[in-house]
DNA sequence: CTGAAAGCGCTTACAG
DNA sequence: CTGAAAGCGCTTACAG
């Protein structure tokens, strides 16, 4: 039985094969400059002692270790709730890494000493380069690593002066087309359940709203929750409080969205026909809620693909742009 | 501004504080045999450069990378479909490897091509060790890696011989007693909507309903799903077709039970009076299906966290069992 | 096309 | 308690 601090280094190989290291090197890394007869022996010495490369000492000299981090700057509850978005970051960063042979490290925390340890565990070149997603307040940490040279792509336009690349999706026109449609079906008190004001997301969907509302005779009715189902159902009840009279409600999220469905349900409202609602996400769920969920469909998926190209180009030295800005869609079904 | 090659090593740090390279590690690594004045000096040196060790040249000495991986055979859309199973997994794992500072790499994949990744990769020595979720069939990948020294566990009981350590939940114990509960409230025609067949949850799970029924005299009546809600759908359709009379079913996942409701309620049957149906799993959400869903509780988040407390035992040399086995249990709700 | 040699940035016996 | 030196396992100019 081999032990495992026996594997084999170049250096057997090289043994094996009649050769210097150098020459094993280059045929494992596929230069092409190898004499024909030679690579095939180094092939066989490789494949007979099940020769792997050690990563330490390759990332060592080529200052690459072909992974890069995630990080979500949330606990790990959070991450894995029922809400989706997450996991669809997860999943688009993911394909693209899949497809770039690049190592996915996932970092979860909202601590602070779990922050540390993203700083001190990226800035030791664990890994080629960081993206984060969904930062709240201003953020320091992105900015930081930045400037140390380390490559880096953030989800959602960051608050405050930044000089990193962002991939976001366009909030405010996804969010205005909602409220246009309430107005142009006549609603005439249109509320808001507003998503949490440290974030883009929840900032920007709210000031959508706002300007859609300006161009009407409408006043805003806002509450605000914090994306999640609970949050909406209690935002519900309060605005239901505030004016009895609404009509209508902009959710900012379409988990909100259930909730605030379930309160106006057990109010005895009728959706749409006493309150319309929209949602924001367009998560497969939407469409099985009773009734269907109408809502602004955001690319989640595309989202961390694109974050994933954004910071796979940066680490190869290509120029990026400073902000991609994916389109978001409003999906009219029975809910509004 | 400074850059990306520019960061301090430990030389720059000797020099400026004017010792060895030697003494720099030693109180880099918290050695408690360095005299105060020279530890102060180079806590300071540290400081003013902001030095942080390079990782790639620590684990090529020390052979340890303080990183993990989470190798999830499945395709990253199952792995985040709306089934909430490896979420927990990945949320347990982290839970556990953030407490003792390990970081988490997450391998996800169904390819050929993939899984020859995972083996380069974790070979290559760039984790500590390897945790491997839900492995179908006969895999002969843990096993491979544990005979090269690899510290390993795996999740679920190995199909075929296996020396690698697993940690795995009573599903046997849970079955029995969800089935004797519809045999003690008198139903007499139990069918079941098994998992897939090439998983020991799904044969352990079937295994276990043929085992209780073996007692009484009742048939078995069986249909198999992929632990999909579709799948469940599916099977309870084929089931009502072999049987019409059937009046109970164990359905051996939340969401094929789930899929099953959906089908026993467009039939027309009633719940529990026509037919009475037992999930497995106990998700969040079972609480909230109508009726609430009796189903056996597996404790998913326990089992990702006894994963990587085992992994982490081997990693440091600590004995191990060969096999932890989580306890079920009936949680009875209104659905039978 | 191939090899000898330097070097990536650390840790750790070994001496003193 | 501290330092000089060897060594971890690779890659890559540089010569030839």
């Amino acid at each position: 039985m081999s032990q495992a601090h026996e594997r084999p280094t170049l250096e057997a190989v090289a043994r094996l094969a009649g050769v210097s290291r150098a020459t094993v090197s280059r045929v494992v890394n596929g230069s092409p400059k190898v004499a024909e007869p030679i690579r095939s022996a180094v092939r066989r010495a490789v494949e007979e002692l099940g020769y792997i490369p050690n990563a330490a000492a390759r990332s060592l000299v080529t200052q690459r270790t072909d992974s890069i981090a995630l990080v979500l700057p949330e606990s790990a509850s959070r991450v894995f709730s029922d809400d989706p978005f997450f996991p669809s970051i997860i999943h688009g960063v993911s394909q693209e890494l899949d497809a770039a042979d690049k190592q996915l490290v996932l970092m979860m925390t909202n601590t602070v000493g779990g922050y540390e340890r993203v700083e001190r565990y990226t800035t030791a070149r664990h890994v080629d380069g960081v993206l984060f997603a969904s930062t709240h307040g201003v953020d320091p940490l992105p900015g930081q690593l930045h400037r140390l040279g380390m490559p880096v792509v953030v989800s959602g336009r960051p608050l405050g002066r930044s000089a990193v690349p962002y991939v976001d999706v366009d909030h405010i026109g996804g969010v205005r087309a909602a409220v246009r449609h309430l107005l142009d079906s006549g609603r005439s008190r249109i509320a808001t359940i507003a998503g949490p004001q440290d974030m883009v997301a929840g900032i920007d969907r709210l000031a959508g709203y706002r300007a859609e509302l300006r161009g009407s005779d409408r006043r805003s009715i806002v509450a605000v929750g914090d994306f999640t189902r609970e949050s909406g159902a209690t935002a519900m009840r309060q605005l239901l409080e505030d004016d009895p009279q609404l009509d209508a409600v902009f959710v900012a999220s379409d988990l909100m969205a259930h909730g605030a469905i379930t309160t106006l349900r057990e109010l005895g409202r009728r959706i749409p026909e006493d309150v319309a609602v929209v949602g924001f996400d367009d998560f497969d769920i939407s469409r099985y809620t009773d009734p269907p969920l109408t809502t602004v469909r955001q690319p989640i998926l595309e989202l961390g693909r694109e974050l994933a190209r954004q910071l796979l180009r940066v680490i190869a030295g290509e120029e990026v742009p400073p902000a991609v800005v994916l389109p978001t869609e409003l999906v009219v079904r029975a809910s509004a």
